[in-house]
DNA sequence: GTGGTCTAGACCACT
DNA sequence: GTGGTCTAGACCACT
């Protein structure tokens, strides 16, 4: 999986690099266990700094999508716990998406349409 | 409409004052033309600086929600325009929270649940 | 010539009042020699301050587009000057605006086009 | 590209920062990807106060005229919408700009001459 | 009285 | 080192 970083965002790298590789495990392109590239490696490739990498995987161990292995790796979490939940900070930012699609007109079904698209 | 600030929140203040207005226009507690609290009673009434609600207001303003001068205050617009589309911010941001979603477990009809709660 | 006020817009209300009897003078809409409302009567016409009123007759007193007469009234000029020139301040403008027509990709032909309906 | 302040104008600086930068886009002074000034550099150039050019490049970033993070500064934009169109506040300015040329009695053709210089 | 602009100074996040 | 946020305080334009 390719790990692209969009300069001119305001997003911050290890964030996109966060985003990604969520993404990555949701639509399937990250199995399960899989071994992701190290730190060192994923810095390079990028050409970024390490510790932003390594920022990115701290956050993503913290939220329980990969793991630390032995060898100073991380792997994809082997298996995910079925919350069926958001996280407080997703419900938020999914209601202020909503109410700025109302203002725009948009109804519920339109607003459904889109979610469908991206759900794939 | 009451506005309410969480010190702790990473997003900036003005942001917040920012979303909950867009918030209230959305589901109602702000009519269109309806009168805003003046810059600085707004700030001395959340106890912040007004330079903080002036942003908030100027991106308000900026973004079409509300407009305002130096006779009459601040004031929610009058038309919008029904653009039925999302921002590319927003629509990357819907992105991250579905891929979230679907590592959770969710199915797509859960997830239009939620929605559907929010949208009312 | 009826002269409406954009509560909504960002301009000064005497600039809007400006700025429509000049429109009248150019497009033929006010006649030289034309007697313009009274102060008193265009503020209670519009329902604003007189004071406002007075400063934009005062504006285009001092630009030469009005003059007074004898009964405290006010007159479109009967002979404007044929200077062919712009304003100091309009060539600015005119300069920012093309500057931001060009960067949007429009070609001079096509800003002639959209000058020209202008024109009339 | 040189930043130069009117203190006399009526233009807040902040406007001014952002009128020159567009111009210098427009007329290629400054490249797609270029490198801007650093907020307090540029503040302390010009004798300004950082908080007026961080406002100028707010301004400059909410139009996408250049795009800024923490990491690199700001910069210009690599590529423009080609959208072909002026924003309705020019629409309205350039619409008075011609007002004020008919009334000085400039003709269609000297005014597109005026422009043709403007737009190089 | 209203919003808009500007200053001098501070602290924070990202890299 | 960079831009982003925030404060306390000032002055101005419009009405």
């Amino acid at each position: 999986m390719i790990i692209s970083i969009n300069e001119m965002s305001e997003i911050p790298i290890y964030q996109q690099i966060r985003n990604q590789i969520v993404q990555g495990i949701s639509d399937g392109r990250l199995s399960p266990g899989e071994q992701l590239p190290t730190v060192r490696g994923l810095a390079e490739e990028i050409g970024i700094n390490s510790m932003t990498v390594n920022k990115a995987y701290s956050l993503l161990k913290q939220e329980g999508y990969i793991f630390a292995d032995r060898r100073s790796g991380a792997r994809v979490r082997k298996e995910f716990a079925v919350t069926k939940e958001l996280s407080e900070k997703s419900r938020e930012l999914l209601q202020q998406i909503i109410s700025e699609a109302k203002v725009s007109g948009m109804t519920k079904e339109e607003f459904f349409e889109i979610c469908g698209e991206l759900y794939e």
